[in-house]
RNA sequence: GCCAGUGUGGCGGAAUUGGUAGACGCGGCGGAUUCAAAAUCCGCUUCUUUCACGAGAGUGUGGGUUCGAGUCCCUCCACUGGUACCA
């Protein structure tokens, strides 16, 4: 054995063992309990990330430790291959899409077996890859004919120079990020799934799902936003025109509805604009900007009346009708009415343009509330007033008096309102899957017939310019229509990359299966456990639930939830330096390129680029990320400290759910450890393996040295549990530490207590830094494979303690600390605690007034 | 704007889930080893006060519950993620 580590010459070997002997490759052996231990697959940008060197390892640790417990363990691994990223690069690099993410693939899948992960590549899916992406035009065929997929249109951000589509994050301050346009909204023809079919099932199912974190199940829910409500009609004055149809969830305010609020493209909006130029100007400024929500939500509240009237359904007032830039068409009726005295949002723009604010609802209590200061919106314990026949109600009383008025006269009806909304598939691009369409000018909408599938994405094109390469491509896009025969059109979306990633998962279980999925799938899934970035809290997570009914609901798996526990990494931060220069914009410089000047007034250190000596600007901590340019690159740790290294800190800087701040020079500490534990193993090796020694008769330091092991490997083993792997790594520190102080002499007991504890160690320690283990396993000489070797078990006989430290407070504050025996009596322990001259000094001739024990713990004693 | 989360020494974080705040590590200071340096090893390291023993304060802010609060409740502040076309 050598006596220093060198990961250099340990990890190549190791991970060439593994290679040869297939060490992670699983099939079904349905008599043994299986783990399905699933981590995000990456997107292939090139470079494998922090985050991933983050989320990879835990799922890694997870898998070894579960293969340890004696579970069939399979990890698999993939890569979510369409996305925008590949075609910015085709326009700025003159490479096809399809060469760069091959080639990134390539790449990054080295890093994945440089970092000594344990997956079974047998099971690899690359999403853009026609023997994948056909089975999801095939299953999209079966939404349209189950009339799950439907086309409509929906808002885009549309940027009027380079004549495209922009994602939401192309849009900056409200203008397209290359041609610097403000950006409009737009109405074009989209497809749909309707995941509002399934609204109430992925709602109530979230309370089936125990082992997934509470605040990813609270956005979910709060996402859906079920809401009861009430649809009711407002005629216009005059009786001319369609009434005006409202939803409101608090019907128990329609006395307070002071003014309507119509969205810009709302037919009473397009009917007065025709009339009115000044009006037609706001509907106009209504289209300009993104239509992210954030952007919606956050903009001026503005509006202009409309010069019409409606009419109050219970108290026959007539108020009148405005536009407002909040108020959108896709949602709800594109039409609402105010309450400014108990809404928020309503009382702001009352206030802006001087409308009414009447107060409707009081609290029960008789309290008073000024609703021309501040909206009052509480929903428990009120009473209606100012209401006519229905004042005096509470909420539920009201709500149930004018529905069933509402529905006898016909003029509206109880209904349930989801704030999710149909899934939007179709993308305006050419890097993703083609949306299996024929459009026929005789039978409209056709879905390709199995037999044609799949509809193959062209790989060899060039980009021009920002317009997808599909729409210039006449060959490819003329087709028979698969109904009548006639000449037709392809569709020349593709889908949204969030299909892709809603049943990867899946695959992963049947590898080269010549259909969608095969019996194979039963076996592994549901997933046991599931890993990734909290960002997918909400979208992704959805839309991964959703995919799994859909697929129940076809007979392709069995359960209806695709996987039982789920873990929300945190992200990686890092500092980001930046300057706005005249000529380029701001550019953004490399935190390792930025040093520290102290300022002479003893201010906050200043950061300066290194090339120039003057000042930049600091971001806080942000994600890690390109654009940035702020990202630690895990190769040059890998290439400096090796896998095992990077492996540990990744575990030892903060828990796994938790954002964690990057730091390069805390690194070099978890390398000292792997140092300092191969030079342990290396002074001892030569000991002798004993077999079962027994301990009762061993001296008092070996006793100490057995306890905490012992208390040490119970942590250790809650901690695994509870995945907080960085305590786990403390553990391990702690217990090398006390192994490093403990001196075996020429002690058979003691030497027998140290090999204990080395064993313990390599074992505990092979999930996280399983090259080192691998090597030091081998040269304990310990038998077996270390990749199945047995988790270590505590020794209930060495935790067993005679005597006790207790603390002693003094009403709360520590005053001192006694011993006590271990079975000692409360009456016992308070005279050895009263006896204690610190304790009787602190208590002086005051009178013990109360005595609480907390057994094992504490004393507080109250006076 | 809205939803969710986080806030503890110079830094990353720990605290048996209401019971000794600061485990473990980084950095810093002092020492050993060395011709010297690297590496390694030992000690100290929340703040204030004290020669010392000790005493006091302290977990973003302000309040509350409790024998006892980093932990529970309310208020405010700051930061992070998501906000439906980034993935």
């Amino acid at each position: 054995m050598q006596p220093r580590y060198h990961p250099g010459e340990i990890e190549g070997p190791v991970q060439a063992y593994w290679e040869k002997n297939h060490s992670f490759e699983v099939t079904e052996e349905p008599g043994r309990e299986k783990f399905y231990c699933l981590s995000m697959l990456p997107y292939p940008s090139g470079h494998l990330h922090m985050g991933h060197v983050r989320n990879y390892t835990i799922g890694d640790v997870m898998s070894r430790y579960q293969r340890m417990r004696g579970r069939n363990v399979m990890q698999p691994m993939g890569w979510d291959a369409f996305g925008l990223p590949a075609e910015n690069a085709a326009i700025q690099r003159q490479v096809p899409p399809a060469k760069w993410t091959y080639q990134n693939i390539e790449h990054m899948r080295d890093q994945l077996k440089r970092m000594g992960f344990g997956y079974d590549w047998n099971r690899e899916v690359t999403t853009c890859r026609p023997e994948y992406y056909r089975w999801e035009q095939w299953f999209f065929t079966r939404l349209i004919e189950k009339g799950l997929a439907y086309r409509r249109n929906a808002l885009v951000n549309w940027d009027p120079v380079d004549q495209t589509v922009l994602a939401n994050e192309q849009v900056i301050d409200g203008k397209g990020w290359r041609s610097g346009a403000v950006v409009e909204r737009r109405e074009i023809p989209q497809w749909f799934i309707r995941i509002t079919a399934y609204a109430d099932e992925l709602l109530n199912e979230l309370d089936l799902l125990e082992g997934w974190p509470d605040s990813v199940k609270t956005m979910q829910r709060n996402w859906i936003g079920r809401s009861e409500g009430l649809e009711i009609d407002f005629e216009l004055a005059g009786g001319s025109g369609q009434p005006l149809r409202i939803f409101t969830t608090r019907p128990d305010t329609l006395y307070g509805a002071t003014f309507m609020a119509v969205s810009a493209d709302h037919p009473l909006a397009q009917a007065a604009a025709a009339r009115d130029s000044s009006i037609s100007n706001f509907v106009a400024s209504c289209h300009s900007g993104g239509a992210s929500e954030a952007e919606l939500e956050s903009m001026e509240k503005q509006g202009m009346p409309l010069g019409v009237d409606a009419i109050n359904p219970l108290s026959g007032e007539k108020i009148p009708v405005w536009v407002a830039n909040f108020v959108l068409i896709g949602y709800g009726t594109g039409a609402i009415m105010a309450v400014p005295a108990h809404d928020e949002r309503d009382h702001e723009f009352a206030i802006r343009y001087g409308l009414p604010i009447r107060q409707v609802i009081a609290p029960a209590t008789g309290e008073s509330v000024d609703v021309q200061a501040q909206a009052w919106v509480d929903k428990e314990d009120t009473v209606t007033i100012n209401s006519g026949e229905f004042s005096g109600l509470d909420y539920q009383a009201f709500f149930d008096r004018v529905a069933d008025f509402a529905e006898q006269r016909g003029i509206g009806r109880r209904q349930v309102n989801y704030r999710l909304r149909d899934w939007g598939v179709s993308r305006q691009r050419y890097w993703g899957c083609p949306v299996p369409v024929i459009h026929c000018s005789a039978c409209g909408a056709v879905p390709v017939p199995d037999d044609q599938l799949p509809v193959l994405l062209p790989e060899d094109v060039t980009f021009m310019g920002v317009q997808s390469p599909l729409k210039s491509l006449p060959e490819w896009r003329s087709a028979q229509c698969p109904k009548c025969g006639a000449m037709g059109e392809r569709e020349t979306d593709t889908f949204d990359t969030f299909v892709e990633s809603s049943w990867y998962y899946a695959r992963y279980c049947t590898p080269g299966a010549e259909s969608m999925l095969d019996e194979r799938a039963n076996y592994w899934l549901p997933v046991d456990h599931y890993i990734g970035g909290i960002e997918h809290a909400v979208l992704h997570l959805l839309y991964f639930r959703f995919w799994h009914k859909l697929m129940r609901d076809v007979g392709l798996v069995g359960c209806s939830e695709p996987t039982v526990n789920l873990l929300c990494q945190g992200m990686v931060l890092a500092k980001a330096y930046y300057r706005d220069t005249e000529e380029e914009g701001r550019i953004w410089i490399r935190p390792d390129e930025v040093e520290f000047q102290q300022d002479p007034n003893g201010q906050e250190p200043m950061p300066v680029w290194r090339a120039d000596g003057r000042a930049v600007e600091a971001t806080g901590w942000t994600t890690m990320s390109k654009s940035k340019n702020n990202g630690a690159d895990p190769q040059d740790l890998i290439d400096r400290y090796g896998a095992d290294t990077v492996r540990l800190f990744a575990m030892f800087a903060s828990p796994p759910d938790q954002a964690l701040e990057w730091n390069d020079d805390a690194v070099a500490g978890s390398q000292r450890f792997l140092r300092r534990l191969w030079a342990l193993v290396h002074r001892h090796h030569p000991l002798p393996t004993a077999p079962a020694t027994d301990f009762s008769t061993a001296d008092d330091e070996t006793k100490a040295l057995r306890h905490q092991l012992h208390t040490i490997l119970q942590r250790i083993q809650r901690d695994m549990e509870r995945h907080q792997y960085n305590t786990v790594v403390a553990a391990c520190m702690e217990l090398v530490n006390a192994l490093d102080r403990f001196d075996v002499a020429e002690s058979p007991q003691r030497q027998a207590a140290l090999r204990e504890a080395l064993d313990v160690l390599v074992r505990v320690l092979a999930p996280v830094t399983p090259h080192i283990c691998h090597a030091l396993w081998e040269v304990l000489a310990m038998d077996g494979e270390l990749l199945d070797a047995t988790w270590p078990v505590v020794d209930p006989l060495a935790l067993k303690r005679e005597q006790v430290q207790l603390v002693v407070q003094i009403n709360g504050k520590l005053r001192a600390e006694i011993e006590v025996a271990a079975d000692a009596k409360d009456k016992e322990i308070q005279v050895i605690a009263l006896a204690d001259p610190r304790v009787s000094r602190h208590i002086g001739n005051a009178a013990v007034r109360k005595f609480v024990i907390v057994p094992g713990r504490l004393v507080n004693i109250v006076v």
